[in-house]
DNA sequence: AGGACTTTGTGAACGGGAGAACAAACTGAG
DNA sequence: CTCAGTTTGTTCTCCCGTTCACAAAGTCCT
């Protein structure tokens, strides 16, 4: 993930951070898809590819493609396309996943053991750095490596680690507390799976993920096509 | 879940399935957040709530809330607000919640297991009827009270439940086989975790949840927050 | 009954994102 | 060098979704 010789790194520091403002909220919602779909042509062998490609491999529009590429800088070739490498690279770091972040799991339940033994998260340099629960027959327990912690330890683990990022795993009922106390221990990112709607201080930003809430959207869809399939 | 004595039925019968047609795609979307808020709220007791209140619960704007709900009918009561359990009815009959919808989950590995043990599937109608997964070692393992079957039985599996949704966990290599083979078996709603894009005929609905897109949107925010502190 | 007050439902203005279409820029052959 | 062919970057238009603001419609108190 490092910059490779060979690189145009001019360009890359023309392009400093500042430059990189006002990225649409849908854009940068789908740069990563377009990482991953860069990262699978990499592992293919593949030097080179036109928007046409890439955005079949990610599943959109080419000039949907082209015009977030675009809010990035002009890092393709007209009549050529895009080095695949090298855009991999510009998109990393302009999410910032060049960098490595320290993250912290609270609740170990089911959901908390499948997200701590997720490769995905590791390939991606998220390093998931403490498990917290606050049930004391957790406690040593060991999940992918780690072991279970006390909730309680959060703040001191928060700052040794330097965590900016903390994932919620926990039931509804614990969730409101648990983002209170990652707030007070100085994360400003979170990334909530519990089924309730968290308020925290300006200045946090925090996404959810419902499960049952993608099953419910399709349940009403499948509806919709089953009652015009009988009339 | 079932329409109770002194509700205004007249209301419902008036409002005939077909009169729901095209509910933007963004309403539909957050429909189970107030399907979710509202069953906080019967649970606390509360009969009445007004748009502010239940925006507030459910984390949006009041106005957006009233406008959702609209698409819907008239539900509510001016000077009053919207009965509760009334409006939670209401909406679980537009989405298809009232109804039982089985679902298959594909792969057993971490986040299978979470998924097949997770209470908020059953909770809103969604019943796993079967667990399947490719690897032979698994076969005769119990989740949650099911045994894991062969994934080559999908086919009599969808047949003789009827199952429209199916839910796949398995890891990218494995998604677009296990796609087309539930297109093949029926299923016309999936739930895909794979962190690939999987492609699917006309007609066949996928919904896409990723847990390291969401940690990478994070991620930027994060590093625009940290690269503004030190400016 | 009447008037003050509350809250819904909706019309209208506004902003942002999606997609088509094209000019600019590069390659490569002759 | 020139010209045909290719592909990007960008402009323009349209549409969807959000938000404001207010009329309509109900309640409650006197």
């Amino acid at each position: 993930m490092a910059p490779l010789p060979g690189w145009k790194v001019g360009l890359v520091s023309a392009r400093t951070a500042d430059s990189a403002r006002d990225i649409p909220e849908a854009t940068v919602a789908r740069l990563p898809v377009y990482l991953r779909a860069l990262t699978t042509l990499v592992d293919n062998g593949t030097a080179t590819c036109s928007s046409e490609e890439l955005a079949a491999a990610a599943g959109v529009n080419s000039a949907k493609l082209r015009k977030d590429l675009s809010y990035l800088g002009s890092y393709g070739t007209r009549g050529v396309g895009y080095d695949v490498d090298y855009l991999r690279y510009q998109i990393a770091r302009e999410i910032g996943v060049t960098q490595d972040w320290p993250v912290v799991i609270v609740g170990i339940g089911n959901l908390g053991h499948a997200l701590a033994n997720f490769s995905g998260f590791r390939s991606r340099g998220f390093r998931v750095v403490a498990l917290l629960d606050a049930d004391p027959d957790r406690r040593g327990e060991r999940v992918a490596g780690i072991d279970v912690r006390d909730f309680a330890d959060l703040e001191p683990i928060v700052r040794e680690h330097g965590v900016a990022i903390g994932v919620i795993a926990t039931p509804a009922s614990a969730a409101q507390d648990v983002a209170d106390q990652m707030v007070e221990a100085g994360i400003r990112s979170i990334l909530n799976f519990a089924p309730i709607v968290i308020s925290v201080p300006d200045g946090v930003d925090v996404r959810k993920v419902d499960l049952s809430i993608e099953l419910q959207i399709l349940a009403y869809h499948e509806q919709r096509k089953q009652s015009e399939a009988t009339a």
